[in-house]
DNA sequence: GATGAATGAGGTTTCATTCAT
DNA sequence: CATGAATGAAACCTCATTCAT
């Protein structure tokens, strides 16, 4: 290794360190505030750095949004989840670890919102394609796994087998959405217990056992 | 009716079919584009008015898009909640078909996703606010409407009591929109068959018939 | 006087009245709020009236401005000013009592200020000599009847005869102001006895007494 | 001196050029057409540069207005004031070179009538107050130094000591005023000589010198 | 004649993006 | 390479004035 490449390598290090400083701060301050209420120059700010500089890093700031929501935050999500997979024992435990984790992560706890305020304009949908390669792929691993866990589910005799698993897999998601997004159309029925919400999914989708109520 | 209360209702007439139009095509464009990619004047050419004119019926864009988007489309499904609940028998059919109607319906199909582009700013807070009474009051038409037929099904046998009804209710909100909105994390499994989704959660919460398998 | 003439006079008299109206509701919030920071909206509302009816009466916001704050408020100086020169004895006291007057009065207490927000530009100038008979007229009586105050004052051997009276006249205005008009540049010696103020005055003009101090 | 504080002067001397010339053109254009009838347009286009590279520069049009008008000249008065006080042998010396400056320097004669059209409106106030520091700090040496020259005056045995000083002082910035602001109301005596007009002033308050008319 | 509603014209302000340094 | 400053473009909003009723 030449002096060129420590030096290379010491930039590049130096960049990859400011990138995550831009990332960490849109994050906050998209979450905090919404997409539309932000300005670049508030988060070159926040960060120390000029406005600019910004641009070196991202190529719009829709593109930076969606870096600093969706793919990171999405990543986490996934991996994660794979790990629980492989953790636990049955199906059952693996879903209820997996909900545990997920209403608890910030990824559906506030960014779920953000991603509706990108709104639909084709320039939205452009900085979303850009990123997608690295946003599907974590989004395949996210359902792939769970939908592994409730195969496996299925054929361990813990699930019933007369529902599509595509059909588990989005009900599922929708609880963990319902339990983490709060919603105004509820009103006061609003609070409910994470495990009771889980026990009704579960209760859906698990085979019934020989009871008399 | 002397000839002042004629003019007053012509004009309050007309006033009113304006009204109208700029609403429909607010409601339409801003769930085409997003609440912040159309600008009044967009809307305002759209039908056919000055931009200023939307100025006199709607306090500000926020307050158009509270009327336009949610107050109406509220309004519509409480209403239409309440009609099922009353035609139909037993507590699974009234639930079945509410969750036909509000899966059809574009309040769940596209409303849901502008609400979140408003953010959490204090403007768009003050204008939920204004037009609080009619939508706050219609939400808990809603929601009381749903929770009282669950609370039927409670007590005739049809459902589960140790579920709470807040439980149930939010559990059967959270599949209509998972139904209703498309989830880019569903990936592959996105397709499925509303009528499974229901049956997943019909089953969770309904009392346990006496069945082997 | 026939039927006709009966209705006009009637009709004319609440015409009156109802400009009346305008002019005491501008009066009020122009100088309270500012010319520019009125609408003729909030003008109409406070009346009663509708904003178009404004225009059956001014042909302008200028104009009105004008009517209201300088027509009305200057003759009715210009009248009493007139009224104190007779009635008073000696020049001094003429003086006095026209000076008591004047900063009691709220023409120079809150119009002064009104008067330079209309600003220099072209549709200012034009309101104002639409007006300006009137507003012309009285300014002179007012001007005119101070001037001969003070010639009598020199011909009764009060008053200097090496200093102008229209030199003698502007410094009396100039203290008026003084009085009236509050002045940031003075700073924390803005509090002054009028009584005082007056006496610089009235010493600065008058013959000087064989005097030793 | 390093690279970086080279080019960090360089650009802020170019900064400071352009500042200067936006405050020439927004003190010539209010001064001209008054502070409302002059858009923010206008002197972009007037300096050269677009409208947004002014708020750049200043916060906003009442910021911009209460330093081009009011932060620059006030400080240019007292320092002049300063000097002239330092300069000159007695008190009426130095009053009579303050006025002869203070009559041919347009911060009276084109400014004052600027500050009555800002209005008493709270953005008003709060422009005023966030320059406050440099103005009411010039404001304070202004009348200061002219406090302590009649306070001199007094001492000397120039001045009478039954007036209070805060009235001299406010007696002759009303002088000034007079003969600096064109009044409508003193009609066809409007043009007097300035060096009797200040006469008026130092006879008001001047020891009396044992005379026989 | 009075009016409420409509609006053209224009204002201030914001901000993502670019560019000279 | 990083940057602060500049800015075009556009947004929301206001209001004096007009006009159909």
């Amino acid at each position: 290794m030449n002096v060129d490449s420590v030096h290379r390598s010491l930039r590049e290090r130096q960049r990859q360190e400011r990138q995550e400083l831009i990332l960490q701060a849109a994050e906050q301050l998209f979450t905090e505030k919404g997409y539309y209420d932000i300005s670049l120059d508030e988060i070159a700010k926040r960060v120390g750095i000029g406005t600019a500089t910004i641009y070196s890093h991202f190529s719009s700031k829709e593109d930076l949004m969606v870096a600093a929501i969706f793919e990171r935050a999405l990543q986490r999500v996934a991996l994660h989840i794979q790990e629980l997979a492989a953790i636990q024992q049955n199906a059952v435990e693996k879903l209820t670890a997996s909900f545990q984790f997920l209403i608890s992560d910030d990824f559906f706890l506030r960014r779920a919102q953000l991603y509706y305020s990108l709104g639909n304009s084709p320039e939205a949908q452009k900085a979303l394609n850009s990123r997608q390669s690295s946003i599907s792929e974590n989004a395949r691993i996210f359902s792939e796994t769970l939908a592994e866990v409730i195969e496996q589910g299925k054929i361990a005799g813990e699930f019933r087998q007369d529902i599509a698993t595509s059909t588990m897999l989005k009900a599922f998601i929708s609880i963990v959405r319902a339990q983490s997004v709060k919603d105004r159309l509820a009103g006061n029925y609003e609070d409910v217990s994470p495990a009771e919400l889980l026990q009704v999914y579960i209760s859906g989708i698990a085979v019934q056992a020989t009871t008399t109520q």
